[in-house]
DNA sequence: TTGTAAGCGTTATCAG
DNA sequence: CTGATAACGCTTACAA
């Protein structure tokens, strides 16, 4: 930059004005500055100057993996809207574990980032800490908490359960199963409760569900080793709500394999309307919930926040759908 | 920081060792230290660090989408690595423009990154010359390009795409097609190429391929219409090779739809074995390739030159594997 | 083992 | 509209 000055004629702080507030210089002035800037190839460091003006232009997220992953769109979408304000993403795969998950976000904080975006609503107590005084916005995502000391854009996974069974319980099915590892995530429990809701209030309250209790991430070889245990218990079971469209992939696989035909012995529903969702006449039955647009959304909950003292959290709820196709 | 050295009564600077070198630093000062930053709940400033001492942990990574992307293993691989290192991953989506790409990779070079992971070869002009000038190291993943000035961390592409159409005419399939869209990236490109090298090896050297330059994405829908199309114009086409298993999985819907079946009526190959692909007696044939390593051996290679003199840019290549499934 | 002084590259503040 | 000066929070280099 000082190279920049003097090829210019001009003080360092006019060639930041250039850059920063071109209107406040004269344009004889900018001019020579900006063609400066061009010959020297001069980039400027940003974080030399957050360090001076005390800001940042950076925003960290945090997301279990990529890999299969449900959150891919929301991603894009804070990518996406965070381009726009200039702003940059820190982000990083905490791969299930709340231990890194703490070490990412205590990583991340020496950044001082903006505004943190979050995809796990339980933390451990120090990440709990840290986030409770580290004083910058932040979003939890894909949930929306009854009370939380944080911003949050979502939907509700119990009410999105809850309406899928009901859907279910609406096409005249009587005797449905839940599949999905609960313990995965609050998400999962959620869905797991709004099942539970709608079998008492549509159904006679059975649960029908393989709770092994197994650790383990909610692929489709576990929708397939769920569907087989759930129909070796109940074999008169006529419809599955899985609580995920990568485990009803599986559920759609193992129900093949067992000669079953979908809907007509039994009925399989997802959750999540995955790209693979609608194709190969896999036509599955799903909730649809809008990614892209909770990444967004976010970004701009925390972009609205710069420079404000805190105040009251803020909920923004995306809403969900059934998506009604064939399996269902 | 001056509020721990003052609590702890030491300077700034031990404080900064004690972070940075405890061994360097007197157990009992040590000890006091910690339990004043533990008290204040002080976090280093690692902005204001990089500034001082010249070096900067985090790594840039672009890439077209994250959405049904084949490229999210690799950033897994990239976030896990790099932790390991306390080194962070700043991303972003370039959404298959070239001018956001150029935009995003001057944004992040502000902030000084030890490195930029890239998945695209094909730049602006501004892109290549800010690429040659930045000092940093680039890998350039997911490819293998004969010559460059950047790392390299992939396989090639016209190999893999050569091999599975090898693959094909093995299992006697004579009148091969090709779907995609080759535009889209220097990957499909070479891939294309693999083919027509194939079929003139092991065929008559006739390329069955609707090139109809429709700008787009190789998702789905376009593998259901380029399949519809390629049988409409060549009727006896007995397999195809298909660009990405999204492709593949179009190919196969558009297959059931019009009553063909595979691999009995025509065979369908694809390219990535993703997720989904050996689900729901789906069982594609396709080309697996190492994502999660290729991240993990990109954020290696800049770790590698970390503080390092610009030196001979390394390729290396993680090779590809024929998926031998049902429908080829 | 600890401390002092200088400086990293930028911007806020206040003057002119 | 432009500039001088003093930070920003930390680390290097050198001293003690």
């Amino acid at each position: 930059m000082a190279d920049v000055a003097e090829r210019a004629n001009v003080s360092m702080i006019t060639v930041s004005r250039v850059i920063r507030t071109p209107d406040k210089v004269a344009s004889e002035t900018r001019a020579r500055v900006q063609s400066a800037i061009k010959d020297l190839g001069y980039v400027p460091n940003e974080g030399a100057g957050d360090l001076s003006s005390q800001q940042n232009r950076t925003v960290g997220a945090l997301i279990p993996t990529l890999t299969g992953s449900a959150f891919t769109s929301t991603i894009d979408g804070l990518s996406t809207r965070l381009r726009l304000a200039q702003h940059q993403l820190l982000f990083a795969c905490t791969d299930y574990s709340s231990d890194k998950e703490e070490d990412f976000i205590a990583t991340m904080l020496r950044r001082r980032p903006a505004g943190l975006v979050l995809t796990s609503g339980t933390h451990t107590r120090e990440t709990k800490a840290l986030l409770d005084h580290c004083g910058i916005p932040v979003v939890e995502v894909w949930e929306l908490p009854e009370v939380s000391a944080h911003h949050a854009v979502g939907f509700s996974n119990h009410d999105a359960g809850f309406a899928m069974v009901e859907y279910l319980y609406g096409l005249s099915y009587q005797r449905i199963g839940f599949i999905g590892n609960a313990l995965t995530s609050n998400r999962s429990q959620q869905r797991l409760y709004g099942y539970e809701a709608a079998c008492r209030q549509y159904g006679n309250g059975q649960i029908r569900r393989i709770s092994d209790n197994k650790k383990g991430p909610n692929n489709s070889r576990r929708g397939a080793q769920e569907f087989e245990a759930l129909l070796a218990k109940w074999p008169d079971t006529d419809a599955v709500f899985c609580a995920s469209d990568t485990l009803a992939l599986g559920a759609l696989s193992q129900a093949k394999r067992m000669g079953l035909s979908v809907p007509e012995d039994i009925a399989v529903a997802g959750f999540g309307d995955f790209e693979f969702s609608d194709e190969y006449g896999l036509d599955l039955t799903t909730v649809r919930v809008p990614g892209f647009q909770i990444g967004e959304f976010a970004a701009q909950l925390i972009l609205n926040q710069d420079g404000l003292a805190r105040h009251v959290p803020q909920k923004i709820d995306v809403g969900y759908e059934i998506v009604r196709r064939r399996t269902a």
